[in-house]
RNA sequence: CGGGGUGUAGCGCAGCCUGGUAGCGCAACUGCUUUGGGAGCAGUGGGUCGGGAGUUCGAAUCUCUCCACCCCGACCA
């Protein structure tokens, strides 16, 4: 392609409206443009790089057996009735009427269409099993669309489903879609993570989620450095410290603490360490009363975990100021679990402190050298309801506990009959007796791989494209083209070369200034750049620059195309 | 939906408080010069100041109202 004839859009500004890296970059490299809120053009550019996902995508699921079906975003309503979700969806589901007044929505996800397409289509568990795909254009009419391309309300995704005559099988194609999914994301070259995943109320066996790692990510990870184990920190399990609590060595004292409310104030105050603290939080019982939550100081309430606790109201509320007057007769910061009478709920790592600080319940006063059985009652209702952190040993036994934030992309599911019941999908089996499809689901965002990989690959210049996504590979850039004919026929010949060797190359035909050719190559993230000039040509040279290089090499021109093919 | 904020040229912004000729930078277009890291000079075009209503001799500016968009919370690929 030429620059003449594939115009790049690059804008020098940063949109205001875009809050995250990936947004920024997508919209001034040229890839899309908005056109409301949560809904984007993609220009010529961008339609490159989602070609390219799309294919790895296809490519894989084809190699592990699935079919590619089209279905409609427009869907009637009859089926979701059917499956109950007409009701049970809220405002995300965008419904409309045709002009004979017949209801429809816009296809937020597939399942109904599928269960429809395959109760028709499956008679015989000779058919079976089955993994139909497809690549395809939701819309969720998000409550609040955010971060440009990542939280759209128009998206592509790859959605697929699987059909089965028992878990056995469905449990196979599950395992093949995990191994399909790692693939295309190795060749998409992110780094990521599969992430086990609560299966909610839908129920079923298992779950992954597939996320991409890097800091702007909506969800926390925590991973092992040992093992597979990975899964969301608000799901993942903090165990119980395995050394013995210390002994009782220090004396139980009470000290003046004026004004140091914080762990962070009572520790500096105190120079010791937030560990050695307890903090005592109070928070609304799920019956008119309050209840006492002991953590260690360093560590951070999970309130997902606390609010599935008995007694524990749901959602998850602190107490009020008053209460904690009432109650602890102090304010809170000096709160502490000696002499509270109301039902107490101790994590792990809390319960196993020794010689801890904590408040006396009694303002501007905390209690030192404070220990269990000591000098109060052992904890009666010991739990895990602290967030995991860094360096925490992992729950499956191997290694300890990195953490890191991810961007979900893909999502696997085993769904079970929830859908092929309610719509009565069934195939006759070998009794020659009617039996209900087992189904899985299998989902990548393909719209939101490509602002992932943008988060995880980027510097301070613009894009830096893993080469499978890369809309060109090579960037041919002549110098001052216009001024030297011997330079125009030279990039011309080697243009042609480059394109009968295999490689996609973006040749800058434009009359402009080196800078600004190599501003937009970098910012739109191609991964090769050769720069032609005639001070090279005199010694029949040509520069060759990788994205990421920091330094120009210096290649004879017959040999370099051996050296991008050596690279690529 | 709750809370906060912004709408002025394609993009980024000033002007608004204190009403009186609509501005700056970038981009675009023309010409000349320049040409190895987003050039310089000169010139040109481009605006119902988000929409509507009101106050006023006069509204981008004050008032009311509607709309759009962005940010923080509950959802998800």
């Amino acid at each position: 392609m030429r620059t003449s004839q594939f115009p790049l859009n690059t804008v020098k500004e940063t949109p205001a409206d875009a809050e995250i890296i990936s947004h920024q970059l997508m919209i001034r490299a040229g890839l899309v443009r908005k056109l409301a809120a949560g809904l984007y053009n993609w220009l010529p550019l961008g339609v490159k790089v989602l070609q390219k996902v799309q294919t790895i995508v296809r490519e894989e699921m084809n190699n592990a057996g699935a079919l590619e079906v089209l279905m409609p975003v427009v869907q009637p309503a009859e089926l979701w009735q059917e499956s109950g979700r007409w009701e049970q969806y809220g405002a995300e589901l965008t419904r409309l009427n045709d002009r004979h007044g017949r209801e429809f929505c816009l296809g937020p996800t597939h399942e109904e269409i599928i269960t429809e397409l395959a109760r028709n289509e499956i008679k015989s568990y000779k058919q079976l099993p089955l993994n139909y795909y497809q690549i395809q254009t939701k819309f969720r009419d998000e409550i609040r669309p955010r971060f440009g391309i990542m939280r759209s309300r128009e998206f592509i995704m790859k959605d697929a489903y699987s059909f089965h005559s028992d878990e056995e099988s469905l449990q196979q194609t599950y395992d093949r879609m995990y191994l399909a999914y790692n693939n295309i994301f190795n060749r998409l070259g992110l780094d990521f993570r599969p992430v086990l995943a609560d299966t909610g109320s839908i129920g079923g066996n298992a779950s992954h989620e597939f996320h991409v790692l890097a800091d702007s990510g909506e969800d926390a990870i925590a991973f092992s450095t040992d093992s597979q184990y990975a899964a969301n920190v608000e799901k993942a399990e903090a165990l119980a410290p395995s050394e013995p609590r210390g002994e009782a060595s220090e004396t139980l004292q009470k000290v003046s603490t004026v004004g140091q409310r914080s762990i962070e104030e009572i520790s500096n105050f105190l120079n010791i360490q937030p560990q050695q603290c307890l903090k005592t939080l109070l928070v609304n019982g799920d019956e008119d009363n309050v209840i006492a939550l002991v953590l260690r100081g360093d560590h951070q309430l999970n309130e997902i975990k606390a609010e599935k606790l008995a007694g524990v109201a749901s959602p998850l509320t602190l107490a009020s100021d008053d209460d904690i007057k009432r109650i602890a007769g102090c304010n809170a910061g000096y709160i502490g679990p000696i002499g509270l009478d109301i039902p107490m709920i101790v994590d792990r790592s809390a319960a196993q402190a020794a010689n801890f600080v904590c408040g006396a319940n009694e303002n501007d006063q905390h209690f030192t050298g404070v220990n269990w059985l000591r000098d109060l009652a052992e904890a009666d209702h010991i739990a895990d309801i602290r967030q995991v952190v860094a360096g925490d040993k992992s729950p499956d036994g191997q290694g300890t506990l990195t953490i890191a934030r991810g961007i979900e992309v893909g999502h696997i599911f085993q769904l079970g009959t929830k859908y092929s019941e309610a719509m009565k999908a069934s195939v006759l089996n070998e009794q020659g007796k009617n039996q209900t499809m087992t189904m899985g689901c299998y989902g990548i965002g393909i719209t939101r791989v490509i602002a992932a990989a943008i988060e995880q690959h980027h510097d301070d210049k613009g894009i830096i494209w893993p080469a499978a996504l890369a809309p060109f590979q090579v960037a041919l850039l002549p110098m001052n083209m216009h001024k030297s004919e011997r330079l125009k026929a030279a990039s011309e010949t080697l243009y042609e070369q480059l394109i009968e060797a295999g490689f996609e190359v973006i040749f800058d035909d434009r009359k402009v200034r080196p800078g600004f050719m190599f501003s937009d190559m970098e910012l739109i993230g191609i991964p090769h750049r050769i720069v032609l000039g005639d001070r090279g040509l005199d010694n029949g040279m040509v520069e060759y620059r990788g994205r990421t290089d920091t330094e120009n090499v210096d290649i004879p021109l017959q040999d370099i195309i051996q050296h991008l093919k050596d690279r690529c």
